[in-house]
DNA sequence: TTGCAAACAGACCGAGCGGTATCTTCTATG
DNA sequence: CATAGAAGATACCGCTCGGTCTGTTTGCAA
């Protein structure tokens, strides 16, 4: 890669870190060129505006990452129901970037931003669709095969599966524990089973 | 109501509408006294700081506006089948107050400020628990009278509902349409059928 | 009516914000 | 090796932020 890459893809990827933990409006950017030692004329050469750059972000390392630890594990196994659990037990329990008082990059990219940004919320729209398409087509998929019932709605199952994930990321932020995970997660089992 | 009470009341309720439109990190003191037409002196004889009205906001506003809204419907239905969608549909569908594009306020002082205010998080802590304990109570009764199965764990149902309020809050920002709430509705309905 | 604290008014402050302007240093190509 | 454009450095700008300070008005008890 070439160095003037390297450094815009550090940016992004330092930046994301920051702006999940603190989120986006109070990360600013003078604490981006400080914690990546990229001063501020190289900041402003890679991105015309800090929104400039938060997009990119969104495009370039929450897209790709989401497609990689979200739709990719839908797609290892046939029976829906396991792939649903197994996919949102490694996110919530075994996923390392992830951590339990910072929530779900996503969903606060979308609490903080969508109200009064359309460009970050049609990305964030095309993102989260990109995971509902996946699940839906997972569902289908074993509806055919037999795992699920014939009468499941795979668009409203995959809904109400994509609002519990989001909502518990949120819980988690206050209980500051991933101990609340647990009973979800065997909560989420036993709605996923009365799909069958 | 004497006067000087009346001026500190009118500030918490105007702060809290502008900060559930715009968030609390993005309005400004400036901002809330502009709206409430209330001069600095007045605002900083009240509060000694921003975040000391923002904690009066959750004691003050947030937590007997839930008492009233998600917990006291809940009181009102033998069946918690029937109570838990009644409600639901009535916050997310009739509710007047809540708008889909600005999703749910609990859920947005949690999301923006639990990470790294303790106060926040211990008082925002307090009012979910209290919505929580209400919804269990409610399964447990339902339970008792043969509304729900025995086998049934009232505190992980509750969770996993709350979730997906929560959830679904967040997804109604992205489509900045009610009508995302539909499909939502109709599946929690099936689940909750799921437990009778 | 006076006295005094409660309540309010508003100019002001330093710090931090996103962004710009101008300059210097690399680096690829002839 | 020359040189032009890419890439990076840094001082600076206008503005807004939360908060302070000093002064004025209001309400009420004596």
């Amino acid at each position: 890669m070439k160095k003037a890459a390297a450094t815009r893809l550090m940016i992004l990827e330092k930046a994301f870190e920051l702006i999940y933990i603190k989120s986006y409006q109070t990360t600013s950017v003078d604490e981006i060129i400080a914690t990546t030692k990229v001063t501020k004329g190289a900041f402003y050469y890679h991105f015309k505006t800090k929104d400039e750059m938060g997009l990119a972000i969104l495009h370039e390392i929450l897209k790709p990452a989401l497609a990689n630890s979200f739709i990719q594990p839908l797609q290892l196994q046939a029976n829906p129901v396991v792939a649903i659990y197994d996919l949102m037990h490694g996110l919530l329990m075994e996923n390392e970037f992830l951590k339990v008082e910072y929530g779900c990059p996503a969903a606060n990219f979308t609490h903080e931003m969508t109200p009064w940004n359309a460009d970050f919320r049609k990305v964030l729209d095309e993102i989260t669709r990109e995971w509902e398409t996946a699940m839906a087509t997972a569902l289908e998929n074993g509806k055919e095969k037999g795992f699920i019932r014939k009468d499941v709605n795979s668009k409203q199952v995959t809904l109400f599966v994509m609002s519990g994930y989001w909502g518990i990321r949120n819980f988690g932020k206050l209980e500051n524990s991933k101990s609340i995970y647990l009973p979800y997660l065997q909560e989420l089992k036993n709605y996923l089973h009365s799909l069958s």
